[in-house]
DNA sequence: AGCCATTGTATTGTATACAATATCATGTAA
DNA sequence: TTACATGATATTGTATACAATACAATGGCT
């Protein structure tokens, strides 16, 4: 049981789902693997590989004989993504209030200040870094590896989500869940800990706008009411 | 959002991960790339992308320039894996019983007979595999795909922790706790679904010796007791 | 002009050659 | 014998060449 990936693999690996995660690189945009390879200076095999990986983690989209490119998750699909972190990260975080020590709360609760900082200089990537982090934490914390690596690959494609669905104009209004959270986990209030996170998540899947198909940098869908206009005219 | 694996590379992972499911390969049995090639005729390529794969699944076991073989838990991966599933299938069954309607009900008790049916006439193989169709089965009808896709590694690492850690002579003892679980389900008893859910995985999981790392395989481990008797002689 | 076919270019898919590494067998010395 | 060194063999790791496919541009046609 060594799951000894190669250190470079690893490396280009999380430099991309870095990338995604902090939306820098946005659903639809296109990874051609000449390009990676030439940035990161590595022969085909290996970016191959990486795109491979992210393509399982379901953040990249890989169409056969046409590349790939980051994924564009489905209403639907984020529905799903939404209702599975509901379900997991209920439990999750009522395994960490039992847990939890001291010093864990304390590094969660830097995670939720670093966060914060983000918030208030505009440092939006840095600030979904964060985010992403402190429900990674509180999931080391609870102390289960798949269930810690299955909720990686839902934050990320959170980001996703976001970056497809989010209502124009609204910038990041976390407000204070996610210290209230740190609060209950770190009295071991179990139950509270867990009607917040729910509350939380609740709140992050409505704030989106999963009815209308977002259609981002689809020139129709983005002057669908000038086509409209003309036809009635 | 098309996840259009090649039909080639999936069908291959199938035949391996069923081989695995079904305990035809067992933990620690070398996946040598060109006895793959030389079975499926392909390349290696092809090989490398499905090994590759399943140890992302964490059922093979990808070690670096010695090859691959059949991924073999420690003990505390299989708590991990059964805490995983407690806290996975807890939800997942109320959902199920909540969504769940008469065909779907039906579908299920049909597995629930196959696998008796495999108990009755002695394949092992075969009641392990309608086993765990059962578990994804209620994923299935829970309706959740991101849940239901690490149910499916889960069930195939639990199939490895039994090879390596089930008590001697101790042959697929699961009575009616899925019979009783369908009926459960069929009711939309969701509070009753959990429960026994639980109760059922906590058995599964008592019925292991995790204690004692099992050393399937190790002459030395095997004969301990006549080393012992040596020494002490 | 607008439409369609054709050619050229870019990109991906696959197999393979070669290098690096580990494994196994043999032989030598203590 | 046991331990260790040496060489032969087998296996994996990586880069690359070539084929297949998709994409873009051009030019002829109505």
């Amino acid at each position: 049981m060594a799951n000894c990936q190669n250190p470079q693999d690893e490396w280009i690996y999380n430099q991309v789902f870095a990338a995604i995660l902090e939306q820098r690189l946005t659903p639809g945009a296109k990874l051609t693997e000449a390009a990676l390879c030439d940035i990161f200076d590595v022969s085909r095999t290996t970016i191959r590989r990486v795109l491979l990986r992210l393509s399982l983690d379901k953040v990249v989209d890989l169409r056969p004989n046409r590349g790939a490119v980051i994924a564009e998750p489905y209403a639907n699909d984020v529905r799903e993504i939404f209702a599975a972190r509901r379900l997991l990260e209920n439990g999750v975080v009522m395994n960490a209030a039992r847990h939890c020590t001291k010093a864990k709360a304390a590094a969660l609760a830097d995670i939720v200040n670093r966060e914060n900082a983000c918030i208030r200089s505009g440092d939006r990537s840095g600030a979904i870094r964060q985010s992403g982090e402190f429900h990674l934490e509180i999931a080391r914390i609870a102390g289960n590896t798949p269930l810690h690596e299955l909720l990686r690959q839902l934050v990320a494609q959170t980001s996703l989500a976001i970056a497809l669905y989010e209502a124009p104009g609204h910038l990041l209004c976390v407000e204070d869940d996610h210290k209230d959270i740190v609060t209950a986990i770190g009295k071991g209030d179990v139950e509270h800990s867990r009607t917040l996170m729910e509350a939380h998540l609740n709140k992050c899947e409505n704030e989106l706008r999963l009815e209308l198909p977002k259609e981002k940098n689809n020139l129709r869908a983005v002057f669908a009411d000038i086509v409209r206009d003309r036809v009635s005219a």
